[in-house]
DNA sequence: GCAGACCAGTCTGTACTACAAACCAGTCTT
DNA sequence: AAGACTGGTTTGTAGTACAGACTGGTCTGC
């Protein structure tokens, strides 16, 4: 019945995910420094959040030097709802 | 620094360890029912808790059939209060 | 001008692990 | 004797988290 959405269950997707539902957008240096993630997993969670259409990525630059904005779709924060009910649920 | 505990976070023990903090134990059949999960993954899955010290295994006999017996230990118990509030600082 | 650090990645390799399915051993029912 | 039930163990596979190496461009200091 109630099934856990596995994509925002990863510890280190949770982590973004619950960072993300609390600005309107962070970037990429932000949430490195947040999570602890090396830079090479912290790309690979975020385009894995991404293809669940959970959040956008906007890559833009500051001047010359890259600058990647992260922030939370709709679909996403559905999801995140959703994940904290049926959490809920499970440590009531 | 808030590390979640991977061994209650995994949401086929997750559920174990919820049904088995609402009861003072639990057979082998009740939980394969509630989980929906096969024996052989059941039982890793109580392999797991059992080695993480979380659970307690009493295999005894209803009348010459087998019947096995789960319990949570203190320091499951304490565990599972431990991920209860890490979580709930996540979904906060 | 060039080394080194910073930004934001991609790619590769490894080690773990969840899960299904097959197999096992004994018991009870028909 | 066949089949279903109890409660497992073993095996094989596919997915994936993670670290670390590599890339490419920019800026800083000497």
């Amino acid at each position: 019945m109630s099934e856990v959405d596995r994509v925002i269950h990863e510890p280190a997707r949770l982590l973004i995910v619950a960072l993300l539902s609390g600005a309107k957008e962070a970037d990429f240096l932000f949430l490195q420094r947040e999570t602890n993630l090396t830079k090479g997993n912290l790309s690979s969670h975020l385009m894995k959040l991404e293809e669940a259409n959970y959040i956008e990525i906007e890559k833009t630059f500051r001047g010359k030097i890259p600058l990647t904005l992260v922030r939370l779709t709709e679909d996403g924060r559905a999801a995140f709802q959703s994940y904290r009910k049926t959490m809920n649920g499970l440590l009531r």
